[in-house]
DNA sequence: GGCCAGGCTAGCA
DNA sequence: TGCTAGCATGGC
């Protein structure tokens, strides 16, 4: 068995940052005694991974053989995704002067962003969460995944593999409409990934481009708004600076935090947003982390 | 039973 | 350019 040593910048709370895996990645993540495992496409294959900690460092296991390539693609992946290379010093710095985010920030010392290991998941699984709660997205998502993806043995039992665009690209709208997506869900979904296969959308390509780029071009895609393109960004690509101002889940949020009677406008959150730069993204996280 | 969910598009004025 | 019905179902 392979085990590695990660160090992260500290501070980093593993509890706080795994938590949210627990209620809202239960189809990605399976918690076996400490680990958190789930499948990752390494280069060719996709292998189960581990990721625990051991008090000061993040541990990563694998029970298959790897080679020296497949190491490295995933020590990167998993820095990345894991948010092991940002440091929130100068976040929560700032946070001082906002006397309401002060105590939610303080008692979440250490948390930091999840992101999804590839674009197209993090894509797929933000249109099928549009409008819908929580649960009933998960629910969709899960069905998505064990219809459509591989499946890797672990343990006597076997772990799913996010669906690859090809594999979505074939399917049909019916086969979605049967696991009640509505027609309309359905198109997005595959569509987008056809988009992928036939060359006209490049994910990956984004990883360079400033917000706004990244935004005028998701949003030209079917099925794709505004809130969905800065959900990417934030849980795609872990970008620093994105206020999802419309977001029921953060005007929610906000009236708790500030104890309103009444539920803050997109323009409310905006104003009040400014303060928070460059650190919107990581602002909003911790506000959607007191809905938990 | 009704309204809201971590929205978006299409169709209408 | 701006407004809104409809979507497919679960949870409260």
């Amino acid at each position: 068995m392979l085990v590695l040593q990660l160090e992260p910048v500290h501070p980093y709370s593993f509890s706080a940052t795994t938590r949210r895996l627990d209620h809202f990645e239960k189809t990605a993540y399976l918690f076996r005694e400490g680990f958190y495992y789930r499948t990752l496409h390494l280069k060719e294959r996709a292998v189960v991974v581990g990721i625990g900690w051991d008090g000061g460092q993040i541990l990563v296991e694998v029970e298959e053989e790897l080679s020296e390539g497949e190491i490295q693609c995933l020590k990167g992946m998993i820095r990345r995704m894991f948010s092991l290379d940002v440091d929130l010093a100068p976040f929560y710095e700032q946070m001082k002067k906002e006397p309401r985010l002060a105590p939610i920030v303080e008692s979440r010392r250490g948390l930091h962003f999840v992101l999804d290991p590839t674009l197209y998941e993090c894509l797929i699984k933000t249109i099928i969460s549009q409008q819908l709660n929580l649960s009933f997205a998960a629910t969709l998502i899960q069905r998505l995944i064990e219809g459509t993806g591989d499946k890797v043995p672990f343990r006597g039992e076997t772990l799913p593999v996010f669906p690859t665009p090809p594999q979505v690209a074939r399917l049909e709208y019916e086969d979605l409409q049967r696991l009640q997506f509505n027609r309309r869900k359905a198109e997005y979904v595959i569509d987008i990934s056809r988009k992928i296969v036939d060359g006209t959308l490049d994910l990956e390509g984004m990883k360079t481009l400033p917000d706004q780029l990244v935004t005028d071009q998701l949003v030209s895609l079917r099925g794709v708004g505004r809130w969905t393109a800065e959900c990417l960004l934030l849980f795609g690509l872990g970008r620093p600076d994105l206020l999802p101002a419309a977001d029921i889940g953060l005007r929610n949020a906000l009236r708790k935090a500030y104890g309103l009677q009444w539920q803050p406008t997109e323009a409310d959150v905006r104003q009040w947003g400014e303060n928070w730069t460059p650190w919107r993204s990581y602002a909003t996280f911790y506000l959607w982390d007191t809905l938990i």
